[in-house]
DNA sequence: ATTTAAACCGACTATCAAGTCGGTTTATTT
DNA sequence: AAATAAACCGACTTGATAGTCGGTTTAAAT
């Protein structure tokens, strides 16, 4: 086989497998020997081809994490459709994966922002790097909604890309234990009903400042 | 000193500075000879007093973590007004000493069971306990706003509730590194929008079947 | 004052994990 | 076939930490 592909696949099989057992485990409570005997592979090896555990990780989040949440939670709401609905099913498809207990890219970010909160600042930059982008793609998602007369135009954006990254990580922190199929069946029929209240109020523009906007 | 209060003294100086330190650090990445450090205090006190790092953990669980969830964000919505109000003041005041970074009980919660999942099953057990005991209070205060005509009546209660706890787990997760107080402050207009979708709709009895319960 | 035991000290052991490095294998080049 | 370098091996070093244990201090009881 071409040595540079060989290179690129080991490195890849390292990477796949270290994501899979930090994501199980944590980063800390995960050797490097753990992943080595995984993959039946020495110590050598490793280090010949990543300078430190943390660089690992790092390549991992890179290579690994950042392309994920843009194919889970990112891309699948860039379309021009109504973007309520389109956030909806992402939601939805990205909590199956977690009931299913398969590798949901979403939490394992927040995961990993709990882990390394405070304990490591240049790997807490990387994933607040990815948290921005997330946020920054949900805000102009709801502003399209708003252009597109799905959302109402009073609506504060930023808020709701808040409120909807804090949902969603906060029902996959619940999900981990404790009847996950049912908590996300009562999550999003809650996000729902959240959503209903986003939607344009055209029968009585006299509420508007009632409803929304309590900005003091 | 009488010994028996000087040894309840010794260990409850030890239980606050292992919570203090264990939320700062995590569980794992805190040493016992950090905390005695802290403290001026040698190995052998600690395990004269505590069986073991686990023991001790659980001890402050007990008797540290349980006793605030109670007096922070479960006895504060007991009260019989309108529960959404209680609710909402209850998290706005946990989410301010989480802007002062102050120990925030409920986060600490969620933070603990992200590091254990999965990894210790006997301090996970103790931490779903309070996550149900918090669950069950915010259903039965649902339940109360129904009765009391303050919330209407086809609302899921325990719905809203999986979806206000993951609703704030979520967001002390992002409010750790990046604008904690405009987080707060979007997420909580946020969460009065959310509310004001479950008060009871009295104008037109035909748009409830639309509105709420989709349940399918 | 003496006894007794609780409370505490700190050196020590055992274990585990990150990272090093000299040596070996494998595949490509000449 | 010989030379070369990338890829890999695994024993070893270093540092950290949970838990042990024989000894010392402190304060209550007699």
């Amino acid at each position: 086989m071409d040595k540079t592909l060989k290179r690129m696949a080991t490195m890849q099989r390292m990477q796949v497998t270290g994501l899979e057992l930090f994501y199980k485990n944590g980063y800390y409570n995960t050797s490097v020997d753990d992943i080595l005997k995984e993959l039946s592979l020495s110590k050598g090896a490793f280090y010949y081809h990543f300078e430190s555990k943390e660089d690992f990780f790092i390549q991992i989040i890179e290579n690994l994490l950042v392309r994920k949440m843009y194919s889970m939670l990112i891309e699948p709401i860039e379309g021009h459709e109504n973007t309520l609905d389109l956030i909806t099913s992402c939601f939805e498809e990205a909590l199956e994966t977690a009931v299913h207990n398969e590798l949901d890219f979403g939490f394992v970010l927040s995961n990993f922002v709990n882990e390394f909160n405070g304990k490591n600042e240049r790997i807490m930059k990387h994933l607040n790097d990815i948290l921005r982008i997330w946020e920054a793609n949900l805000v102009s998602a709801i502003q399209r909604g708003k252009f597109n007369g799905y959302i109402d135009r009073h609506v504060d954006s930023e808020g709701v890309a808040v409120y909807l990254m804090s949902a969603y990580i906060g029902v996959r922190t619940l999900m981990v234990e404790i009847a996950p199929s049912a908590r996300k069946y009562r999550f999003m029929s809650q996000l729902r009903q959240y959503f209903k209240s986003l939607e344009p109020k055209r029968d009585n523009s006299l509420n508007h400042q009632t409803v929304y906007g309590s900005a003091n």
